[in-house]
This record gives C-alpha cells, structure tokens and sequence, in this order.
DNA sequence: GACTATGTGGACGCAGGCGTCCACTTAGCT
DNA sequence: AGCTAAGTGGACGCCTGCGTCCACATAGTC
C-alpha cells in the first residue's frame, strides 16, 4: 500500500531514509521498540533532525520498517493454510511464528501492542489473525486441536513468547524452541 | 534470618522504615522493579535522602520487601509436595505460583532476575526450585508428568508467565489463569 | 527544659531521552 | 557556473531519574 511515495525526495534524502529504515529494523529486532529514536539516527549516520523530518512518529518509523515482517508472517500463515493436514499446518504456524518473533523482539512488540499511544500494526494483525481462525476451524475438525482453543489463547502464548526476550541471549533460541514444542501440546485436544 | 536489627533504631525512623517497606511491596507488586526508588520515598512520605540510608540499594529493598513471598512461595511448593498424589501437587505448584506472581509482578522479576546488577533473590529460588525438582520426580514415576520435563521447562514457563504483565489489568487475570492450564496440559506426558 | 546524636527533607549536579529550531550545505535545474 | 528550494546536523530547552550533601528537626536522655 506504501509502494510508490507520494513525491519523489531528493537522491541523498532518498540514501537517508533507505539507511534510517535499514538501521531502525536492525535495532528494532534487537532492541525492541523501545529503543531511542536517536538510537537509530545515531546508527545511520545521520541526525535526529532528518529522521523526524522523514518520520514524525516511531509508529510510522516502525510500519514501514515491519512490512516485511508483516508479510512474512501473513505468508507462514498462509502456507499452514496450504497443508493438506491442517493440524500439521497448525504446528507449523506456532513454530514459525514462535521462531519469527524470537528474530524479532520489535515486531512483536508491534503486534501485541494493544495499550493506546504504542506501535501497533492492528490492519495487518486482523488479517493474519482472521487466516489463523480458518486454520484452527479446519484443526479442530480434521485435527488434533483441542475444541475449546480460541485464538485469544494464541494471543496469550504470543504474549507470553514475548516475555523470553528477557532471559539472555544463548539460551533464548532453545527456550524458544522448547516453549514452542510445550505449547504444541498444550493445544493438543484432552483424550 | 533478618528478623532482628542488629540495632535499635529511634522511633519516628522505624516507623519511617515500616511505611518505605509498605510502599515497596504496593508498588513492586503493580509496577515491577523498574519503579523509581523515588516513588516508593514519595509514596511512604518521605524525601529519597532516607530511603537511601536506610537502604542504599534497590536489591537490599527489595529482598526485605519480598520475604513474604519468598515463604509463600517455599510454602506452597512444600503444600505440593505434601499432597498424596505428585501430579496434582504439581499442578496445584503451577497454579497457585501462576497466580503469586501474577499478583506481584517485582517478585516475579527478582524470581528469574539472572542478569548482573539487578535484584536478585538467588538464594530462596534454589532452595524452592529444589523441592520443585523432587516433586517433578515423584510426579514423572508415579503421576502423568511427562518424562523429559526438566527444571528449565519451568523456568521457561515462569519467564513466558511474565510476559503476561504487559497486557491489561482486566484480562490479565483471565490469561494467566487460562496460561496455567494449557502449561499443565503441555506438561502431561504423551499418550 | 536543655542537650546531643540520630534522622530528615530539599536542593544539587549529573546523565540521557525527548522534539524543535535554525544557519549551513547541496542536489537538481537552467 | 550560478541559483534556489529541499535537506541537514548540531544546539537548545525541557523533562525525569539517579545518588549525595548539608542545614535543620527531633527522639531520647539528663
């Protein structure tokens, strides 16, 4: 939807702004959200006043430096969809999902953000969560997932995924995996 | 082990204490550890000079204002323990543990804290996650606990049960509750 | 009631984040 | 090459949190 900018800046703007989004996700995936605005400038060579001028708010800075992840994210959805299983599709999706926000410390903060005043990519959330419903319906059918599995219960594990960011940075990976691995279960239908 | 002051100290500054320690745990239970040691000063009524003397570090606020939790907590696991059954102890651990620290959100920090420089109640965790351990092997030999559940698993769990904390006050009751029985389901060992 | 050691609040200086303003630079056009 | 509007970095003032210092207050003792 941001393909094309409205009008064209001047060439060096242009080399800024590519360099202020390129240095905004990497500190985004490490840092989360809430790294300074400053930050980013710092590490992109250029002043704060240029990143203002170009992104008056980190909620602008942050969609447009999430839309790939955006993407990637509605296309792991898409292609659990794809599965001729669609419980296997369903564990894909947690996999995926878990490994992509364990990259990404940043976009999940964009993605669970609800509290008003914060990051929020809500458009591209409801579209991905609305994928998710259709795949759980399809589990929960012909699947293994437990019946009574609500898609606030994925919100609530990704929210939970979250809190690894925390712990340090070696072990993170294999709590990740591991929590992925137990939530898996834990939304396996009772016997 | 701290019952007692080595020494006396003048009225009005015990009663200053008390109400410091009083406003620490109000707010270290709703704001985490990351609340400025000069609100709980304000919150008790008195100017930061003497909260600082009476204690210099946050640390040493905090593992006074927590000692209550770190009994109920010790108890609690003890209470499983002390069940007939070791599966339902353990369950009965993971539900009231989710429940404690939803309550207190600085006890849970102080309770994963790993990192350097920050509170840290290393020495009442070991002694806890112990009997945790021995409840975890009665639970996996004579209980439906799943074979390679480790320590860590639980760790994994209480850091994840945190991230909870971020969402808002009035569905975070209902998620943690919900968390705690889909981490007891994930825990079962499989069929 | 007077004395003194203990205890206290407010003020201080430091650090770091915020968003904006302004005098200088420079791309892009002629 | 010269012009000009667009673009820029650094400086600025504001805020909040930090830990410490010191002149004043007061509990406990005589």
């Amino acid at each position: 939807m941001t393909e094309q900018l409205p009008q064209k800046l001047r060439s060096d703007a242009e080399d800024n702004r590519d360099r202020i989004l390129e240095s905004a996700r990497a500190l985004f995936a490490s840092e989360g959200l809430t790294v300074p605005m400053r930050a980013i400038a710092r590490q992109a060579g250029v002043g704060p006043a240029t990143l203002y001028r170009r992104f008056p708010t980190k909620q602008l800075l942050a969609t447009e430096a999430f839309a790939e992840q955006t993407r990637a994210c509605q296309a792991i959805v898409d292609e659990g969809l794809a599965m001729p299983d669609p419980w296997q599709g369903f564990c894909w999706v947690i996999e995926r999902i878990c490994e992509l926000h364990l990259q990404n410390r940043g976009f999940t903060d964009a993605f669970l953000a609800t509290y008003p005043d914060t990051v929020d990519i809500a458009e591209s959330r409801e579209l991905t969560l609305k994928s998710v419903a259709t795949l759980a319906r399809r589990a929960k059918a012909r699947g293994r997932l437990r019946k009574d599995f609500e898609l606030s219960d994925l919100m609530i594990m990704l929210t939970a995924h979250r809190g690894l960011h925390v712990s340090d940075p070696a072990t993170r990976s294999t709590a990740s995996r591991r929590f992925a691995t137990l939530v898996m279960q834990a939304f396996v239908s009772g016997p």
